[in-house]
DNA sequence: AACAATTCCAACCGCTCTTGT
DNA sequence: CACAAGAGCGGTTGGAATTGT
């Protein structure tokens, strides 16, 4: 038993839009404002899938979108971010105003991809092809250690500073699938100017059945998760946490407070009104919550977006208190 | 000029996640 | 808690446009 379709392929439009349809859906819109896109082709006279409408709306209709060739600043910028979030289109392009995620996922396929490759460059990796795979192992504390300290998960720079290799550097003991889901929730943040997610290292005495149980919520299209540390298996109460959590957002010196609750679909629905305050800016937001941690020992994320070196990119950083640190990066 | 091959992108599809009941 | 509806995302595709022969 499937789900119910989204509307009545029967009675519905395909392919190209007319003019017409164009602007019957600007019209209604203008009127009505977005949302509620399933009712929307009924409302406004159209013989098509409020999927199509959205889509249609969102990619090609808003008055924000900015259209034409793409600079080599918003090239460089999604690679950087590429490289920072994979194949996260709709969050790439929160960060590029005017840019839809369809759009730059096409861009991403059609010429950066290539650009990349004659780099010499992986793209999706965005390591140097002729670089041998590494494993992705992270090493890990001996079992009879219990402190996890963000050394554990110190980036060195990298060969290629344009690398952010969470993969294998800053969540050694949770999966992909794990984080594209803590991204994927993160969505309408992201559409407020505020994405805000957590990278939680968690080394404690689990069962392999419920490792397998903690790294659901997506399908088999990802990456197999990373192989998780085993370490504090044998001796069994104790758990240390890591949480490193990672803040792109909207850096302004005033940079509004993060919230925690997801803001609701009506409050975030107009996300080309939002979006139209993305700032190609990032700033990263470091909490590490292990006692033992210090504002040293954590690490400046940012040279690896920047110009390869920390002092290159004018990256800012400062540290709170050491229980609970922030220790901010800015790269502009 | 005619045709084939390639490129590009708008649109579609299937899936997951969130929200409301 | 379970379920359904709606929204949104990423991958894929069809066909128009462009380039090469």
């Amino acid at each position: 038993m499937g789900r119910s379709p989204c509307c009545e392929k029967a009675h519905t439009n395909k392919g190209a839009w007319t003019k017409e349809e164009d602007q019957r859906l600007i019209d209604y819109i203008r009127t009505h404002g977005e949302g509620c896109w399933r009712s929307l082709p009924k409302s406004a006279g159209l013989l098509r899938c409020g999927k199509s409408c959205r889509l249609r709306w969102i990619n090609y209709l808003r008055p924000d979108l900015k259209r034409g060739n793409f600079s080599e600043e918003e090239d460089e910028l999604i690679i950087k971010l590429h490289s920072l979030l994979g194949n996260k289109w709709s969050l790439i392009a929160g960060r590029l105003p005017g840019r839809t995620d369809n759009e730059i996922k096409n861009y991403w396929n059609t010429h950066i991809k290539r650009k990349l490759m004659s780099r010499g460059i992986d793209p999706q990796t965005h390591r140097s092809l002729n670089e041998k795979p590494t494993s992705a192992v992270v090493p890990v504390a001996p079992a009879t250690t219990t402190t996890v300290t963000a050394a554990a998960v110190t980036v060195t720079p990298p060969a290629k500073p344009t690398q952010l290799d969470f993969k294998s550097a800053l969540a050694p003991a949770q999966s992909m699938a794990e984080i594209n889901r803590l991204l994927q929730s993160n969505t309408m943040k992201a559409n407020n100017s505020i994405l805000d997610f957590k990278f939680q290292t968690v080394v404690k005495a689990e069962s392999v059945e419920e490792n397998n149980c903690s790294t659901s919520g997506m399908t088999t299209d990802e990456e197999p998760p990373l192989p998780r540390p085993v370490s504090a298996d044998a001796g069994g109460e104790r758990r240390e946490e890591l949480n490193l959590e990672l803040t792109i957002g909207l850096a302004t010196p005033s940079s509004r407070s993060l919230t925690t609750t997801r803001p609701s679909s009506a409050s975030s629905g107009n996300s080309a009104e939002s979006k139209l305050q993305f700032h190609p800016y990032l700033q990263f937001s470091g909490t590490a919550a292990t006692p033992t941690t210090t504002a040293a020992e954590a690490v400046c994320l940012c040279w690896q977006l920047g110009g390869g070196a920390r002092g290159n990119c004018h990256c800012q950083c400062s540290s709170g208190g050491r229980q609970q640190q922030q220790i901010r990066y800015q790269y502009c």
